[in-house]
DNA sequence: GTAGGGTTAG
């Protein structure tokens, strides 16, 4: 190895004597003796023949350079170019500033790339297009549209490049009126059918949540290609329209389109959402067979995917197996030991992922969350202090929130109210939600009456609020409050979005809504559901009629409870699956209080495993305990 | 010479 390097250092030199000894011929002109140099990436000789060749230095031999430095991404060379260029008063064709621009904005030295632009004296549409996307590769998407803009100002009308590139930049709520406008151009320049516009076009409506917007434009365009498809499926996905999603994926597969690993990648985000294992299995085996060479952000995509289907061994061999880990990869982890009650895994991989790489604000939330799962209030809250005093990362409202939550589950409800005070924020309705849960778990009525009202002057639309501050007042004896909170929950609250409870089944996913009577089995569902009633009542469970909404008689309230849509899905998994396997729901919500005791009962009875995943977390339970220890 | 889709948290 030393050998071959001295032996390369020695030829350098050589050429580098050569060259200067060619400069004597008029006959072997040295800039082509450059541009050799530059074409076997030889750029440092290339340079020292640059500085011997002073103000001769043509116009080829300055792309040569350029073209090199590209191709290395080499800034400081890129520099020297830019300074002898100056010195020899040397002003470059829209072409070449064009390029050495390009060279500033790909190493990420933006500024020195405007500076080129603002300086050249002429500009055609690829220069403004190479600054825009410079612009917006690197977020900097309010620069970008406003240099879109001051190029329309000068009457240029953009090409497929720039309305591509720009519409990038319009993604989000916030970029979404610019988005609109950048449409009726798009129309006006004729390019609604250009594949690359199209994409970026549909792309820019999903991310405004605009979905069928995007669809539409997908629908229309003439030709697509993976990137076409694969933008839409991930449009579907992002929105948690994993259904939709899945049956678009199923249809453009069949028609034959092309997939690679974000394909993938964004179909198994859409498969997370449905807890489909099978499907995801079948995908994951799907990038084996296809050879797929190693890709972080489909393995991140896989842990995501086996830890929120409920499989974290899973989870963990594709982590462990990654030759290479992002920071993402770790917070998948994090996340999916995290929700499924692991607190103690967490912190053991927190301290692991510390030695390899910084954390970011997500792995914070994650860990924090994951305390707060765990149950581990005090580590949890020196992950917290690490967090403000030793990271350079500040805390921001989620990191609030879930030390909000920790100490509440703690019953430290004095130290909430503490915590709530000394924020540098103000509180949102998901604390005092969080706060309300634990003043009702830990019995606080007097903090829980504050809380509420706090929450409902934020929040008044929501009948959660109301139920909870009446169940306070119920266990506190104050039934004419309780009253009260009903009669203002009928006048002010809104539909919340409706309970829904699914489970996969054979690659089917059967889906149960509140007081489901259309699954094709309803009647055997219902007389199984009679049947397991009168067993856990016997073995001592009491329906929990508080948790009902409306304000109806008792065996009124019991008929809802019962129609609760995770008790359908539980009771068709009995019936569905053998008696060995695991009984696996997802829920869209947060479980009900009955719901989880309901649960934790044909656990018990039924000698069944149950792993229930609701909006918030996994509830493994085993042999009538659940793994949330009954507070989430 | 300039262009489109992606993984984690809430």
């Amino acid at each position: 190895m030393l050998v071959r390097r001295s032996l390369r250092s020695l030829c350098s030199k050589a050429n580098g004597l050569s060259s200067l000894a060619r400069q004597t011929k008029p006959q072997h002109p040295a800039d082509s003796n450059l541009k050799s140099l530059c074409l076997n990436g030889r750029l440092k000789e290339a340079l020292f023949e640059m500085a011997v060749l002073g103000t001769e230095v043509k116009f080829s031999c300055y792309d040569s350079l350029i073209t090199e430095c590209l191709n290395q991404r080499a800034l400081r060379e890129g520099q020297r170019v830019h300074v002898h260029m100056i010195k020899s008063r040397y002003l470059p064709p829209v072409y070449l500033g064009t390029r050495l621009m390009i060279l500033y904005a790909k190493c990420d030295s933006l500024e020195d790339a405007r500076n080129v632009l603002d300086g050249m004296p002429e500009r055609n549409i690829v220069s403004w297009t190479a600054m825009i996307s410079g612009y917006s590769q690197r977020g900097c998407h309010a620069e970008a549209l406003e240099l879109f803009i001051r190029m329309l100002q000068t009457g240029l009308l953009p090409n497929e490049f720039t309305l591509a590139t720009v519409l990038t930049s319009c993604s989000g709520p916030h970029g979404f009126k610019h988005g609109r406008q950048v449409h009726s151009l798009v129309v006006k320049t004729n390019f609604e059918s250009h594949i690359f516009v199209g994409s970026s076009l549909l792309d820019m409506y999903a991310k405004a949540d605009k979905i069928h917007e995007a669809r539409t434009v997908f629908d229309m365009l003439p030709e697509r290609d993976v990137v076409t498809c694969t933008a839409i499926i991930s449009g579907y996905a992002q929105l948690g329209l994993d259904e939709e999603a899945l049956e678009l994926f199923r249809k453009l597969y069949e028609e034959g389109m092309e997939c690679n690993y974000i394909t993938f990648a964004s179909l198994l985000t859409a498969l997370s959402g449905l807890s489909a294992l099978d499907y995801g299995r079948q995908v994951h085996s799907l990038t084996i067979r296809r050879e797929l060479p190693f890709y972080v952000v489909l393995q991140n995509s896989l842990i995501n995917m086996y830890s929120k289907c409920g499989c974290l061994i899973y989870a963990r061999r594709v982590f462990d197996s990654m030759p290479e880990r992002t920071v993402i990869s770790w917070n998948a982890m994090l996340v999916g030991l995290g929700k499924h009650g692991l607190g103690r895994q967490v912190l053991q991989l927190f301290k692991s992922m510390r030695e390899e790489l910084k954390p970011d604000g997500v792995t914070f939330m994650a860990v924090l969350s994951g305390c707060s799962h765990g149950g581990l209030v005090d580590e949890g809250l020196d992950v917290f202090d690490y967090m403000l005093n030793e990271q350079g990362l500040k805390p921001e409202l989620g990191h609030y929130g879930c030390v909000v939550d920790l100490l509440g589950r703690a019953g430290r409800i004095e130290k909430v109210l503490d915590f709530i005070k000394d924020m540098p924020f103000e509180p949102t309705a998901a604390m005092w939600g969080s706060l309300l849960g634990a003043c009702r778990v830990h019995a606080n009525a007097s903090v829980g009456e504050f809380v509420a009202q706090r929450l409902l002057e934020i929040e008044p639309e929501n009948a959660g609020n109301y139920v909870i501050l009446s169940n306070i007042y119920a266990a506190a004896g104050r039934w004419e409050d309780v009253v009260r909170v009903r009669e203002s929950m009928k006048e002010k609250t809104v539909m919340k979005e409706p309970g829904r409870s699914w489970l996969n089944l054979d690659r089917i996913i059967h889906t149960f809504h509140s007081s489901d009577r259309s699954h094709p089995q309803k009647e055997a569902i219902d007389a199984k559901l009679k049947e397991l009633c009168v067993k856990i009542k016997e073995a001592g469970y009491v329906p929990d009629l508080s948790c009902v909404l409306h304000d109806v008689d008792d065996e009124q309230k019991e008929r809802m409870l019962l129609g609760h849509s995770e008790k359908l899905a539980i009771t068709f998994g009995l019936m569905g699956t053998s008696r060995s396997g695991m009984i696996r729901v997802t829920k869209n919500l947060r479980i009900c209080v009955d719901c989880h005791n309901f649960a934790k009962f044909v656990s018990k009875v039924y000698g069944r495993d149950l792993s229930l995943r609701d909006s918030n977390r996994f509830h493994l339970i085993v042999g009538g305990v659940c793994s949330c220890r009954d507070y989430w």
